[in-house]
DNA sequence: AAAGTATCGTTTCAAACGAAACGACTGTCA
DNA sequence: TGACAGTCGTTTCGTTTGAAACGATACTTT
């Protein structure tokens, strides 16, 4: 753990006691003492991140995949041949993103690329048989890794978390939409 | 939204139909049929990269900050003068990235900088005049824009995800520390 | 069939990022 | 006091990012 996360997580504890203690209850509604530590993008930002990190820097050290280049071979396991497109939108990446993972997927030798005979502009993207062999092996890890991480959750609260997300994202849609 | 958000929420819910309908109640925790879009690192990037976009487009256009420079003001609005140092605790952000976020708010006239004279490796930073202006107007804004995220969720369900969060960072912790 | 429009995937470009090097300053130990 | 180690904040360096430009292919309209 960082310097900077245990602060910050010591900054929302005093601030939750604040708010318990009733202190001042209305300090998420009022116009003084605005605490970010509570601020829930700023919270979902720095809990999201640290995951994200730690989860790459797994995938990195065992399978010598990033993040990007891990979602398209979860994607391709799954369910292949796909086009860019479609891998883009399977992986809620866009398509710059998603190109340059696959042409890193291809120089390891994970991912075939064909074209489409019926459309030429689209490729048929799929594993390869070594691409194959490291998807049989990393989606057991990366189910273990999840499992770690939700390992304080009951069934209900993962449960809950998903829903709560899903609450989010419906919102924030119309937000920016 | 965009096409690649939409498709990714569709393939969700076909995920969580399958489940529902329990024709692959097991597709979670056994080798074949391994879902991205019910991933719970997955899930967390996409809807925090969404509300992170989100927020940051309107305090770019509403006030000309970015997230790490509104990170940065938020900070020294409720508590300064304030170190470099103790920015970095409070906003999760490592030292390059504030010491740019300040250089930023300087030159924008929202931030003194102060040598301490104590120590004199420390700063003293603290809001300007200005820079208090805009705080005591981007604050409300932020709670408003937060509770308009938050607009579908009970004030239970709200507690709820504060909690759920807190443990899945006290979780992380121990993932990569 | 030719011209104009739209889509697909790659590449270019500038901005943002984190790790590490760095200079400036402080505290410690001899 | 002088050398040494540690801390602070800035800057540098190479990488990653998303937006936009691009060439190539397909569709539409006449």
């Amino acid at each position: 753990m960082t310097q900077a996360s245990r602060a910050a997580l010591r900054q929302h504890e005093e601030c939750e006691d604040r708010a318990l203690n009733g202190t001042r209850d209305e300090t998420r509604t009022e116009a003084g003492g605005f605490c970010l530590a509570g601020f829930l993008p700023y919270r979902l930002s720095v809990t999201t991140n640290r995951v994200s990190r730690a989860f790459a820097a797994r995938y990195t050290r065992e399978f010598g995949l990033s993040i990007p280049e891990w979602r398209v071979m979860a994607v391709l396991g799954e369910r292949a041949p796909l086009s860019s497109n479609e891998v883009c939108e399977a992986t809620a990446m866009d398509k710059a993103k998603v190109s340059r993972a696959l042409t890193a997927l291809r120089h390891k030798g994970f991912v075939k690329k064909a074209p489409n005979p019926d459309d030429q502009r689209l490729l048929r993207l799929s594993l390869s048989a070594k691409g194959r062999r490291v998807y049989g092996a990393i989606v057991p890890r990366a189910r273990q890794l999840e499992a770690e991480l939700t390992a304080g959750l009951t069934a209900g609260e993962r449960g809950q978390l998903d829903r709560l997300l899903d609450k989010l994202q419906a919102r924030v849609v119309d937000l920016d939409g």
